[in-house]
RNA sequence: CCAGGGGUGCCGGAGCGGUCAAUCGGGCUUGGCUGUAAACCAAGUGGCCCUGUGCCUACGUGGGUUCAAAUCCUACCCCCUGGA
């Protein structure tokens, strides 16, 4: 029931073309895929995020967890009944939070943060020099067992291990899981990496374990289950650590890989992460980008070997008022467009493009109303899909580059 | 008419002798958001310049006290609440 399979390949490039096959539907590669975290997008429907060509969603383990909405969501058969959503999903894992309930909160980065070196400049709350143990705060706590969160709602103590988040996952039954990964800072020295990379490692072998349970433990049974588990590659922005990331992981038999944790100090450092680990990797596997979603990003990427990409970018800039437009990002909140005729792009075709003006939306917006943010959100998805298509239809053109080139230079 | 309370920057609203060009909200301007603690966060928001423990103009209006007033006194104007 679950396939991938590579239609077509780049001359020039590692980039590809493909067709992953799940039991809810294909998803045409390269693909992105929109973030539900709490089982939904919001700011948009399931649905007409499908009609504008959405054909994977993403939802959190995490947010599904700590509230033990889960245990709801299993009597209910899992996410597609409950949530009523016709199409492939992604479960991840939850591991992210440790970072970005962790280290990402305490001290203000991302999974690039081009803040570093430090030194005496370094600012307020920032560490002068790398992390080389860490162990959480009052969100996260972390150790080789798994980690445990602080529920910020009541403060009750969850316990989430690798086992616990398969079992979850497997509950809330989307299409494509993850394994249970510890994602790092760029914050984090080699030595914490290295420390976190090998309990990875452990908790890959533990998600495997967990997953394939009393079933058969070959990589071809799981393949034709209901589910298929991707395995996350992580290392941070160390070579010879992503190295030793994707060897250790493709040893295992996952479905496909993910390229998780800390991508470096600036987009350079991750196109390089993405050069040195991807070759590592089975070549005929799907491999998936976790949280990235920038278009020169995606770009730099698909050329790189990727298929899969989610992000909340497209989401969160529209509630925050930035939306994409082919000559990059403009905000809606500013003063020049509360009286622009024009559309949000105007070689868009969505529908919010073919019936608003910018004046229309901005003024929405600044009168905080929900529809602005429903608007901005079904143009940025829109778009983002469409620029997907527009990637895949060039990939079967033989003119990805040239696609390439003329995207991003209209763009900024 | 009598008795109280009040008039502060675009708005609301602190301050009640010097550390006040004035706390804090909101608004406004501009940045930033990459496996969602994010419809959020940050900075700026009287004018001028040689950008400084700098100079002007500002706390209803006019006068005054004081080394020094948004802060005290006084007259006037306006607003609110009770009472005739």
């Amino acid at each position: 029931m679950f396939q991938f399979r590579i239609t077509k390949k780049d001359k020039k490039s590692r980039a590809r073309m493909g067709v992953l096959r799940t039991p809810h539907g294909a998803v045409h590669t390269p693909a992105f895929v929109p973030v539900g975290t709490k089982a939904a997008l919001r700011g948009i429907s399931f649905d007409r995020a499908k009609q504008y060509g959405g054909e994977m969603f993403m939802v959190n383990t995490y947010h599904l967890f700590h509230n033990e909405r889960y245990k709801i969501i299993g009597k209910f058969g899992g996410l597609h009944a409950y949530a009523k959503i016709d199409a492939p999903l992604m479960t991840d894992s939850g591991g992210f939070q440790v970072f970005s309930l962790g280290f990402g909160s305490e001290h203000g980065v991302g999974k690039i943060a081009d803040i570093f070196p430090v030194s005496a400049k370094a600012p307020a709350g920032r560490p002068s020099e790398k992390i080389t143990e860490y162990r959480g705060n009052n969100f996260v706590k972390i150790d080789d067992t798994g980690a445990t969160f602080k529920n910020p709602v009541n403060g009750q103590m969850l316990w989430l291990t690798p086992k616990k988040s398969i079992e979850i996952q497997q509950i809330l039954g989307a299409d494509i899981i993850f394994s249970f990964d510890e994602c790092t800072s760029p914050l984090s020295s080699y030595e914490y990496t290295k420390k976190a990379l090998k309990r990875t490692h452990t908790w890959a072998e533990v998600s495997l374990k967990t997953f394939y349970g009393n079933k058969h433990p070959a990589a071809a049974a799981l393949w034709r289950g209901k589910q298929a588990m991707l395995g996350i590659v992580q290392g941070g922005e160390y070579e010879d650590l992503r190295k030793e990331s994707a060897q250790a992981i493709s040893s295992l038999s996952f479905f496909g890989y993910a390229i998780g944790g800390s991508l470096g100090k600036s987009k350079n450092d991750m196109y390089r992460i993405l050069d040195l680990t991807i070759p590592l990797l089975d070549e005929k596997k799907i491999k998936h980008l976790l949280g990235i979603g920038e278009v020169d990003d995606i770009f730099e990427s698909v050329e790189r070997g990727i298929d899969l990409f989610d992000c909340v970018a497209p989401t969160r800039w529209a509630r925050h008022g930035s939306v994409l437009t082919s000559k990059g990002r403009i905000n809606i909140r500013n003063k020049q467009f509360l009286i622009d005729k024009k559309p949000l792009d105007i070689h868009c075709a969505c529908t919010v493009c073919k019936t608003y003006s910018r004046a229309y939306i901005s003024h929405l917006y600044r009168e905080k109303e929900v529809y602005a943010i429903m608007l901005m959100t079904e143009h940025n998805v829109a778009w983002m899909l469409d620029l997907m298509r527009r990637i895949r239809l060039s990939l079967k053109a033989g003119e990805f580059q040239k696609f390439k080139k003329q995207t991003l230079q209209g763009f900024q």
